[in-house]
DNA sequence: CATGATTGGATAGTGCCACTCCCCAAGTGG
DNA sequence: CCACTTGGGGAGTGGCACTATCCAATCATG
């Protein structure tokens, strides 16, 4: 199909699509002659994913390309993609490395993942972009003053297994490694708004039975 | 304290300080005469958690002052003025309303709270902007072709609702209503990257039990 | 009291990012 | 043959979170 097509299937203008071809998001089409050029249904699948990144996961451009560079990199084995690929993923601000509630939350995670035996973590530790994620998190907690010990993280950390378990599950419904690859970033980043809204329902929910009914509110 | 001592003290630049000031993030000082104004501790309180919202939570200026604005508007009570201030939080772009897989997305979201037997959202339904963030979500889920049926979705609802407990548990500690509504904001949204940072490492946990290991990797 | 520094307020500008507009040369189809 | 379409590329747009600069009033100091 013609870039025209991709647009009209996918409902993204051709001008973004352009865009992307030129930001490497998107492979370039066969080239059929010198101003035109053929597109299939792997580009038009390919785009969508793009797109959810982007719109759904908030992912940087830039980021997305590094991604989707990391599915493909035939240098690498099957796990290492995987890992190069989620690494990727955006993951919030960092902060500042020498501060002390930085310290305390380092300290604090480092305890966390030591109880939950999450041994891989921690032989890999500050490498890793989640683990920082979570260093940032819990020392903005804690300078804010709320409360994220480690018995207050541990009911996240539980949740955060069995999360973990569910993903792994839905990705190994996939035969090829390719499909496997690119479900596990996409269900990473899709799955992410799915578990904050039912989070916030729950909330709602839970805050309504304990608080509610008192006024017929 | 002046200004510069509420920039020292927060470490964010007066300019940033003045350009909140002027969004009506932070209540203007007490005036002590035409050029000076006193901040006090609460001022430097509120700074935290409005950056904290900004730059943990990604919440947008705008919305970020009407979630403030709900949490301290006196003609509200307790439930609805929580209720208004997590509505104000970002929940994502909003799906066309009258697309095919959107309308699929809606009927499973539906049958998964009504089996989950959540009564609260199902009278409130699709004003809650949780909701459309859910329906969104699962309707690009099955856009890219994911399975988002309602016993794919059950686990995360589950892991959603033990969240929520520790959500409430953790507000509850808090004596004041006052304190209880910051809380809940400050909670609903700092908790999020802590929950995601912990399921991408329980991912790369779980990915290593089930994948590593063939080639020492 | 003189005077230089500081303060808070206002306005305009900056940098980034995800597009989006526009033009052009090469090719296509009636 | 020629109007039309296509893909490429550079420059422009709009939104947003700041940030730089200016200004007048005031404060601290000698």
């Amino acid at each position: 199909m013609r870039l025209a097509e991709l647009s009209t299937r996918s409902g993204v203008s051709t001008a973004t699509i352009k865009y992307y071809l030129r930001e490497g998001l998107l492979p370039p089409g066969r080239r059929v002659s010198a101003t035109q050029a053929e597109y299939d249904e792997e580009h038009l699948e390919r785009l969508r994913l793009v797109r959810a990144l982007i719109q759904v996961g908030r992912v940087p451009i830039a980021s997305a390309r590094d991604v989707l560079t990391a599915l493909e990199d035939d240098s690498l084995d099957h796990n290492s993609r995987l890992g190069t690929a989620v690494s990727a993923l955006p993951h919030g601000p960092e902060s500042a490395a020498d501060d002390a509630s930085t310290e305390a939350a380092r300290h604090t995670v480092d305890a966390l993942l030591d109880r939950l035996d999450w041994e891989y973590i921690q032989g890999h530790g500050a490498d890793s972009p989640a683990y920082r994620m979570l260093v940032t998190a819990v020392g903005t907690l804690s300078r804010l003053g709320y409360p994220c010990a480690v018995e207050d993280l541990a009911p996240y950390a539980r949740a955060g297994r069995q999360l973990a378990v569910s993903d792994l599950d839905l990705i190994e419904r996939y035969d090829s490694p390719d499909e496997q690859l690119q479900a596990a970033v996409a269900l990473t980043v899709l799955y992410e708004p799915v578990l904050l809204a039912l989070r916030r329902i729950a909330q709602a929910e839970e805050s309504n039975r304990r608080f509610g009914q008192g006024a017929r509110e």
